[in-house]
RNA sequence: GCACCCGUAGCUCAGCAGGAUAGAGCAUCGGAUUCCUAAUCCGGGGGCCACAGGUUCGAAUCCUGUCGGGUGCACCA
């Protein structure tokens, strides 16, 4: 079924064929449901390579108990010669051990495989649209971007990598008041570039230094003919270009991160498309946006606060706590108005949506939800749609609040930190936490290049099998796949961690958490540590072992895999596998 | 006040769509280096999985409530 080899995919099936054939006999009662029977390493590699806990799970439908069960399934699996003992352990699991040739075979597959070791067909081609980074045209990359592109980035490829056909967007907020006043803050430098004392930079308006070039960019191309000119002449065009200089610089802060995104959307030329008003007249149409008066928020005073009638989308209907309005009382769209149509543009070219957002954006969740679920169910096909909320990051130094930039202006940007900790540190450090809970980022632990740090522990595993490859090479051994039999226990150990590789791969792209990988590869890189030393103590177990040219050429090639898995997952991390540390 | 996220070892965090005696790292204590990179490894101590109920063969995991921390709460994005 599946073209892709996967040692555990392969054992699932064959239990699942156990369970059928004891169906046939009459053992188990037709058509009984098997989606709750796990095929998974067990926790305590004693308790062997693969547990099933179908006898637990069947033994009610069937009704018998479960250990009475598991004889059956025991007796058909110890029948397989690829299968060296079959155990009933516990409440009624099942214990596989599995024949060396299983780890051996796999290995081979890895070689086999190379870079293709861990992908999938899972997705079956679907289309995903992950959109994340999204950030204002209208300053720098900076730490609250960070951390959401690097997942979003860990997270399309990690659906790549499971068989989907993956778009990476950017959806460009061209379009609300804050591009305004970006081509005013930019007039202010154009003018400056021509010589004018602009003085202090007024509030409101965005003053950091990175506007500077910009300005001397339109202060050369324009002359000096939109210096006294008002607003009217020049704000559009300003915008226009301000807007096209900060993507180019946003662009070049995310390559700086190994991001590239295939499709920007501009939310003004969508707005100039009409999207909105589509989207509004449907919605009208079916009672889901009304004229209506929004309460005064409770809990809260606003000094300001006034009634206004505004063109509402039912939101409450969805378990949200107002209704959100759509248009502003000037008339233009609200930020929601227009992303809920943005949204549908998307669901044209994909099958899929997924959203990466900063967690200051959690309360807008259900209202986006909502309005796409209402709007692709009441126009065709309800298309999936998930918000992947991360949290916020600390930036700390030696344990204190990291100060503040002072070419940004008032943020710590992306370039800093990349020109500081390097891009592998920065992404792997982002992946290596679970996304929905809070991180602190602190610069002095972060470059430590020890234990304590994950990503030089990863990279000097891969750095060591480089290294033991180097040294065979230059005294002449060949990786060989020609007398595997010769491995030992200590051996097909590593094997085993290595192969969970596609299933980690698989269970984190189903779960879409590629903060797995990350972890997975700790585990590997500490798996292999620990298969290194066990050559300090015995000459033996070392990887070149000198009066054994045939076993030395069988690690070699042992671990020449080992790496591959490693650069594997590294890849979908983004993170460079290095040859020395 | 409401919504969302989090609460697991002294600290930082995992816990794989409910599974077997709850795991790493740091810190701490004790070991390994004439030897392929010791940026590493091996071992010891350290837990009412915030609390209280519920669901079932079985709960750190799912449901409800409470407490604690974070974030966000009109026509800003």
């Amino acid at each position: 079924m599946n073209a892709i080899h996967t040692l555990y995919a392969a054992y699932a099936a064959r239990i699942d064929a156990v369970l059928a054939a004891l169906e046939a006999e009459g053992h188990l009662p037709a058509g009984c449901p098997r989606g709750n029977v796990a095929v998974e390493p067990p926790r305590d590699p004693s308790h062997g390579d693969l547990a099933t806990n179908a006898a637990m799970v069947l033994a009610k439908p069937a009704a018998t108990n479960p250990r009475a069960l598991a004889e059956m399934i025991v007796e058909k699996l110890a029948a397989d010669p690829l299968v060296e003992s079959a155990e009933i352990a516990g409440p009624g699991f099942i214990n596989l051990k599995l024949t060396p040739a299983n780890w051996l075979a796999e290995l081979a597959a890895i070689a086999a495989m190379a870079d293709g070791y861990g992908k999938s067909t899972m997705g079956q081609g679907r289309r995903v649209n992950v959109e994340y980074v999204s950030a204002n045209p209208t300053g720098p990359m900076h730490m609250g971007h960070c951390r959401g592109a690097v997942v979003g980035d860990a997270l399309a490829s990690l659906l790549e990598s499971a068989g989907h056909e993956v778009i990476r967007e950017y959806y460009v907020n061209d379009a609300g008041s804050q591009v305004d006043t970006l081509a005013r803050s930019v007039h202010l430098r154009y003018r400056e570039a021509l010589g004018e004392d602009i003085g202090e930079i007024p509030a409101g308006m965005y003053p950091g230094d990175y506007l500077k070039p910009i300005g001397a960019t339109l202060a050369a191309e324009l002359g000096g003919r939109f210096v006294g000119a008002p607003e009217s002449e020049w704000l559009v065009d300003f915008r226009t270009r301000a807007v096209a200089g900060m993507m180019e610089q946003i662009r070049a802060d995310l390559a700086l991160l190994g991001i590239e995104h295939d499709v920007f959307s501009s939310e003004a030329e969508l707005q100039a498309a009409g999207k909105p008003e589509e989207a509004e007249k449907w919605l009208r149409a079916h009672d889901l946006v009304y004229d209506g008066v929004l309460e005064q928020p409770k809990g809260k005073t606003l000094d300001d606060w006034e009634p206004v009638e505004l063109p509402l989308f039912r939101s409450t209907k969805f378990g949200d706590d107002q209704d959100r309005p759509i248009k502003k009382s000037d008339g233009k769209w609200t930020y929601f108005g227009a992303d809920l149509a943005y949204h549908m543009q998307k669901a044209e070219t994909a099958d899929e949506l997924i959203d990466v957002w900063g967690a200051d954006h959690a309360g807008t969740v259900k209202r986006i939800k909502a309005a796409v679920m209402a709007l692709s169910e009441g126009q065709g096909t309800a298309i999936p749609f998930d918000v992947k909320l991360v949290q916020m990051v600390q930036l700390l130094r030696n344990g204190e609040p990291a100060k503040m930039s002072k070419r940004s202006g008032n943020f710590v940007t992306i370039a800093d930190m990349v020109d500081e900790v390097g891009k592998d540190v920065v992404r792997f450090t982002m992946l290596a936490r679970k996304p929905e809970a809070q991180m602190d980022f602190d610069f002095a632990k972060v470059v430590e290049a020890s234990k304590d740090n994950p990503v030089f522990y990863v990279q000097y595993a891969h750095a060591r099998i480089r290294s033991i490859l180097r040294k065979g090479e230059a005294e002449g051994y060949v990786p060989s796949d020609a007398h595997l039999d010769l491995l030992t226990a200590d051996d097909l150990a590593l094997i085993k961690q290595a192969a969970q590789f596609p299933r980690e791969v698989e269970a984190a792209a189903k779960a879409r958490e590629p903060h797995r990988i990350a972890f997975y590869l700790y585990e590997l890189a500490a798996t292999f540590h620990a298969f290194w030393n066990l050559g300090n103590d015995d000459q033996a177990k070392r990887i070149i072992v000198a009066q054994a040219p045939e076993l030395s050429a069988a690690r070699l090639f042992l671990v020449t895999q080992i790496g591959q898995v490693i650069r594997n997952g590294l890849a979908l991390l983004g993170v460079e596998a290095v040859e020395e540390l």
